[in-house]
DNA sequence: AGGTAAACTTGAATCGTTTCAATTTATGTA
DNA sequence: TACATAAATTGAAACGATTCAAGTTTACCT
């Protein structure tokens, strides 16, 4: 059934070896083979065995990238920018969805490493993992996107989350909110808790009270479902901002609060989002958000793995952080 | 460097095969043997090669999914409902983005032949390539997502397109348009040149004039470029409804016409778009849409998929075609 | 103790490509 | 024409996991 490089040589009338050079060196080979051979491919109908090749190759060309959400448009982006930077480099990206889910994540990160991946990308969902380091240990070069790491041990590119955090709360405490509320969640995803750290110290510092709100996850529907709940409660103990840990939390919530009576965005409740995604600008009430560069991330990213591929014995780890930016729009523009 | 069977073998005092069985086969192997073999994989850190395992095996545990635009929310969801699907089988699900170009979907339909995957979900740019009946014809099923599969000739999942541009236009006219305006391109592309056919027929049984604005592409700032040259026009030559081929292009409308001063949404200028994501409820003016099933369009693709792979010599494609549903949202809601 | 069936283990052969040392053919020069 | 050199071609070996027929051990029964 399947056709090989055997097939093809004999039917060209050449070796092997020479079918194999039109494939890989055609300057290594005569005019006229290449002729005959591509004759003979296009006949049978020949495909190259992508396996055959690794195995004997022993590195793939492709890397893994993990993400947490493939929903998250933010996700979205840093996959672009990944995807365009390895292509200048020959090299294709493969997604995957760890949902935020461990066990999906370390399967993921079992099958890359089993692929031999030239390397893997990956926004990892709580601390770095022993896995993650054995795996880096063996060989493949891992390289933490959207999360810094702590003890230098991988390379990483991240953006500041505690100072995004401090930003949103304390933009929120300027146009005079007394009463804040952090939404977000789980915990043990260190962006949630770290935009928490800085959101905490924003109101620490100011003496003004941080609620938190810990949701499951980080969805619209969440977003819908907390907002509810915010309303049930009797108008005096409810927040007069709300810090979301991302934009699609908080897009969840304008949805609710736009539709209640009693409710007016900014005065009564003021909202802060995360990732400004390109949704949030044509939000029923556009989003104030903490934007980060999310196409650079994804990009950087490859660029580091790619230094830690042909890097030298003395190959120092790099951590890149970027700084994120508040963007004020009407959900916190009061008057 | 790289530790193999071989050397797992060697240190636990074993046989290759039983290795491979412990591996494989746990129940074909006494409980000391693998013990003894579990022992030295932990200890040399033994990672299977997969390239070696599919090189064996022939097929991959893989199916590819390339589509036309990661960063559309509706193909994430497509992602997603395959994904799930074909975790339920025992497969991983490959993403991968032709950005709606014809080179790079023919780059990755070749990329995943050569991986040998267990069958290709394809998104299709335009018409149905050579390609991919060259590649179903070579023992790689091959599944149409959101298109019809014309002549029968693949199995495929859509949803119908033409009947979807009818309900928009239908809808816009029913409200008391009279000034239609499709927007979106390029027209190579099925699934939009179908819509437009739909809105033309609406358009045509109601005697009423539907301008057609060609697109690049189906992008939030292709939106804004389209809406400030509509902006330009005299007042009089504007439309007084469009039909934006999906949501993104739509967001993009709203957020430039929701600031200019002399137009009023839905009163001056009604608008409609296609696929309702998530995040049409919540724009800036709730946007009225075009649903499509997407979570089931892929996890149906899947079945189709599976369907053939198993399938008999006499397997016959099957083509799935969904209904759309019209959401009424602010955007279309006049007085 | 002997016999037999069942349970387990072995290791050579295999998958399809690429590589590379060895060999053949072509090209140029005196 | 002979010789040196460059260019092209050859085919066996290697990559690493899995399979399976053949061989070995164990378990059980009389």
């Amino acid at each position: 059934m399947a056709v090989s490089v055997r097939d093809v040589a004999k039917k060209a009338g050449v070796s092997v070896g020479t079918v194999s050079n039109v494939l890989n060196h055609p300057d290594k080979v005569s005019g006229k083979a290449v002729v005959k051979v591509q004759a003979a491919i296009d006949l049978l109908g020949f495909v190259r065995n992508d396996a055959a090749r690794q195995l004997r190759a022993g590195k793939s060309r492709s890397i893994g990238l993990v993400v947490l959400d493939v929903r998250n448009p933010f996700f979205a982006e840093v996959a672009r920018g990944a995807e365009e930077a390895a292509e200048e480099h020959g090299l294709s990206v493969l997604f995957a969805n760890s949902d935020e889910n461990s066990v999906r994540e370390k399967n993921l990160l079992v099958l890359f490493e089993e692929q031999r991946v030239a390397g893997i990308l990956v926004s990892p969902l709580t601390s770095e993992l022993k896995e993650m380091e054995r795996i880096r240990d063996r060989g493949t070069p891992v390289v933490l996107v959207d999360r810094k790491s702590k003890n230098k041990n991988f390379s990483s590119v991240s953006v500041d989350d505690v100072a995004g955090g401090f930003l949103a709360a304390d933009h929120l405490i300027q146009i005079g909110k007394k009463k804040l509320m952090f939404a977000g969640g789980p915990m043990e995803i260190k962006q949630i808790s770290d935009r928490l750290k800085g959101a905490q110290s924003a109101a620490d510092a100011r003496n003004v009270k941080l609620e938190v709100f810990d949701t499951k996850n980080l969805t619209v529907l969440e977003g819908r479902a907390l907002a509810a709940e915010i309303l049930a409660r009797p108008k005096e103990s409810r927040p007069d901002a709300i810090f979301a840990a991302n934009d699609l939390l908080a897009l969840g919530i304008i949805q609710v609060l736009v539709v209640a009576p009693d409710v007016s965005i900014p005065k009564d409740i003021a909202l802060v989002g995360y990732d400004d995604i390109s949704f949030a600008g044509s939000a029923l009430i556009s989003l104030t958000s903490i934007r980060q560069p999310s196409l650079l991330i994804g990009a950087q990213a490859v660029e580091l793995l790619i230094q830690e591929t042909e890097g030298a014995k003395d190959f120092k780890t790099r951590q890149v952080v970027f700084q994120p930016e508040l963007v004020v729009r009407d959900s916190t523009r009061l008057q």
